[in-house]
DNA sequence: TATGAATGAGTTTTCATTCAT
DNA sequence: TATGAATGAAAACTCATTCAT
């Protein structure tokens, strides 16, 4: 049998050209940025950046995939099968989880997450990518504990699992992007946010 | 006295450049898009872009800001002083209202909408232009009314003026967004969706 | 017989043009400035610039022909019949009474005198106009009065026409010259060049 | 310690473009030359002298100054602390001597003479680089020598430095200058243009 | 692996000029 | 006479990418 291909580890310039590639792509988009810029940012000559991710759109997969992987997929975070494998008693228990997890990764990643928004809406390949890991790797784990959920009475029954979905990730997104553009929002405006949606979520009275 | 500087009508070709330019941004982004492209788009010699629009830049403002004007501040929609001015009775009501308004205008113009999503975390110019707008012509139409609703007990009292703001336009902007993004949002979605908001902003049994 | 050509006045906005032509020229150079900036400073369309200078290097010359004929041709000088006819007794008169007169041109005119010095190496058209109206105007004139002034034992013999010509053009080029580059000639600076000149001319002890 | 930084050597293709800019600004001015002109004539892409010289007028600033420092300053040149350093006994030989080391100069670069004579008026760098190199290097050494002369009884008393050095700048330029405009001057034409020089700055009898 | 010179196609923008009004 | 919209060509400059070293 052939060995396994050797994965050599990144080297330091490749580092150092994804670290500036995505500060750069954060703040004035992919298409307003050039190469020349980031091989500056980044202490590299331009061609090295060819050498290691030909062409530059490479670059911008390579910097969001793993990013979506880990935060779009609960399944995917390290240990986490906890989460959605696990039952919740009521519907906030469920929600502060998700929440906490969900915002750990864009916290540590807050940048990431500003060029995956972005650019989603202009690169096919990153809806698709998008969708797919969502697909395979959450929905139905979503759609299982809101079963769950229901049977507890603590989810409302007239409102769809896609909207539901939708409710849950407007919130999450608003939380996280607004806090760019319009305010920072502490703790505080944090619980005041899921306190709404666990309202929203449960059955009406 | 000085006549009055004549205002000459917009011409035929300044429309066509500014159509052509909207669909382009919406399709490909502002800065993935060229003044070639929206020349040979609007039918017209590159040159007559930059007759009306120098520079580039200024294409991308002159579309957006009568959308923002208008979409943002509830004061600015024709005849709709009765949304702001009126009282409402119940929160749904409100929502709803609101709701009717704000949908009009973004299906009236959704590439125009589009634009505005993609490109507002890119240019500064917009997002200045979004909170002047809000914070002088919506927010105290909203405070005004929340208030209102507080007293006919319609409205939560444990969550800030600012985080309701947030959860309405991240409810709104999530029906309008992912109905691109992620699937149409038909009737039944947005019904379902405000009868979440709704009950996320009712003040907690 | 016909009746002769009318020559209508110039209009106003013709005059505007020429002026406004004039300052540009001669602060950014002809090649540097645009119909555009022009108009601007005329206060009239660009296409009116074309109505009376068609094409643009027009322009040019029309400011400069009238500027040459009359400061390079001593015979053009209104009255000035009088210099060039006028017998001289000394060199320093004949100088003296050159320089005031050269001088009064080139200090009415400063800027068509700069932009005439700039513009004559790059256009062939105003090389052959100073050639031309020197040739036919002034050389004769000044080759006459040196033949006098050499048999009243005034001008040194040992140096050609041309030679002596040109240590006069360019004693009064950098008199006039230098003082926008270097410094500001005055009064004295004035005399002394022309002292220096006159000895530089005289007859060697 | 840092290494100091690799001062590469000029590659070929960088040279053939100094060298083709040199010769179309001569021709035709550095607002008439386009960057494709120059391309074409240096046999490189265009964007290639972007890589070298970005901004174009980098490109007239790189071929002007080196000339400037060389010429204008007699300290700079090659082994001539003599010219400066050393005393002449005679005005004339004094000016000879300066002669026959500017002229060798501008003989051996006579486009870059030109080109720095056509642009010195309309760019701002290109007159402050003179003034500065002749203030620091040039101006010193004269009036040390021209006090000298005058101890010597060479050289006049009743005219200022300043007005010297005009009288003796313009009359070499003059030679220079306009030997390129209205005729070639030939060794009779510099002796005499240096004898009358000589005859300007001597005391007055 | 890393470099940076080199490129050709493309970018935004400016230009002198024309023309219908 | 005067305008300014319109243009096509060309301007300066940028781009992602290739390649010899």
């Amino acid at each position: 049998m052939a060995p396994p291909p050797k994965e050599r580890p990144p080297t330091q310039k490749k580092l150092q050209i994804e670290a500036a590639a995505l500060e750069l792509f954060a703040r004035k988009g992919f298409a307003g940025t050039s190469t020349k810029q980031i091989a500056t940012a980044a202490g590299v000559a331009e061609g090295t950046i060819f050498r290691h991710f030909p062409p530059k759109k490479s670059l911008l997969l390579r910097i969001c995939r793993p990013f979506v992987v880990e935060v779009v997929a609960p399944m995917a975070s390290r240990g986490l099968e906890s989460l959605v494998g696990a039952d919740y008693d009521t519907l906030g228990d469920f929600l502060r989880a998700l929440y906490a997890d969900r915002r750990a990764l864009t916290e540590a990643h807050p940048r990431t997450f500003r060029v995956l928004l972005q650019e989603a809406s202009l690169h096919l390949e990153l809806r698709e990518l998008l969708r797919e890991v969502f697909d395979r790797h959450a929905r139905p784990h979503f759609e299982r504990q809101f079963d769950a959920l229901r049977d507890k009475g603590q989810l409302r029954r007239d409102v769809d699992d896609a909207n539901l979905l939708r409710m849950i990730m407007a919130t999450f997104l608003a939380t996280a992007a607004f806090s760019d553009l319009v305010a920072r929002s502490d703790a505080t405006d944090q619980s005041q946010m899921l306190a709404m949606l666990e309202q929203a979520l449960a059955p009406p009275p």
